[in-house]
DNA sequence: CACCAGGGTACCT
DNA sequence: AGGTACCATGGT
């Protein structure tokens, strides 16, 4: 039995602590010199690189941190992963620049808020909205003395007892219908995030498409970020870009033959492939051939 | 000023 | 089914 403990070590090797936070994958980890902050589970966490795994910091003691242990995914095997991906020069690339990159599990919420509001915005703007957000409307989570101010990801109901005007206030333009509709549709029951987890991808995705503001691009994105669903593909604008460019020789397919595509090439862990590709083609100047139009 | 950003929806053919 | 304007906002 141990005891209660504000500090603790995730084992863990090739774990790129800075890549997986910063990747796109979440939106509220603020680096604070060699470490990292954030709010996981309605608490303060610092997170920090070190020999062996990933050190975690609380400010509340701890006797069980699976919570956090299952957020940071310490344990995937990411070995096998990569080598399941198909061994082609562009994944070849990826890989090597994405080395320890690993896809977190997010609170199922969160992921599908902060989703809907990324919509047509760049990475910074989506963390400006989320910060806007959670500043307006979050509860004040403890944090250590001299740190700043944390606020927790407000609940569903929450949200859903705002008002359309109050979120637009948060900058974050025609999404605030979407976000409303959809926290009232899920504090309402009308929608039941945790049935998500006993249905097959497919039904998840059909589920999760009924929320207002909420397409397939996103569903996937809260399949494979929060739900684990490691074959959920989501196809954004550099995907779709990098999929044209580097595997359909700059052809137009369509959306269905795109995810045909993924499903059968890049395997068993197509998302995670999607998230490698997604982040080197945006990091890495000349990953792309040249700059499309449309 | 035009164009773009981890899209979705309504409304056309 | 497949295309397209539009939806706010901030940055080049």
């Amino acid at each position: 039995m141990t005891r209660a403990s504000t500090e603790t070590l995730f084992p863990a090797e090739n774990y790129d602590l800075e890549k997986t936070l910063d990747c796109g994958q979440a939106f509220r980890w603020l680096r604070s010199g060699d470490g990292w902050r954030g709010v996981v589970n309605g608490e303060w966490v610092e997170l920090r690189s070190v020999p062996g795994g990933i050190a975690a910091r609380t400010v509340l003691p701890q006797r069980d941190w699976r919570w956090l242990a299952d957020y940071l995914q310490a344990d995937a095997n990411i070995q096998n992963i990569v080598d399941s991906f198909p061994r082609d020069n562009v994944m070849a690339r990826a890989v090597e620049h994405c080395r320890g990159l690993r896809l977190l599990k997010q609170d199922a919420w969160e992921c599908l808020a902060s989703f809907i509001l990324s919509s047509t915005k760049q990475i910074p703007q989506i963390k400006q909205g989320i910060a806007n957000i959670c500043t307006a409307f979050g509860a004040a989570v403890p944090s250590p003395p001299g740190a700043a101010l944390a606020w927790s990801f407000p609940a569903p109901a929450v949200l859903a007892a705002s008002t359309e005007r109050a979120l637009r206030e948060c900058r974050i333009g025609f999404r605030a219908p979407y976000l409303l509709a959809s926290a009232r549709a899920v504090a309402s029951g009308e929608v039941s995030l945790e049935e998500v987890n006993s249905m097959t991808l497919p039904e998840a995705r059909k589920h999760l498409v009924r929320l207002p503001g909420v397409g397939p691009k996103i569903a996937d994105c809260v399949l494979l970020f929060a739900y684990g669903f490691q074959q959920a593909f989501p196809v954004d604008v550099w995907v779709l870009r990098a999929l044209r460019m580097l595997y359909f020789a700059k052809k137009r397919p369509k959306p269905a033959r795109i995810r045909l595509f993924a499903n059968t090439y890049f395997g068993p862990f197509a998302g995670y492939a999607q998230q490698y590709l997604f982040h080197y083609v945006r990091t890495v100047k000349g990953a792309l051939p040249e700059r499309p139009r449309k």
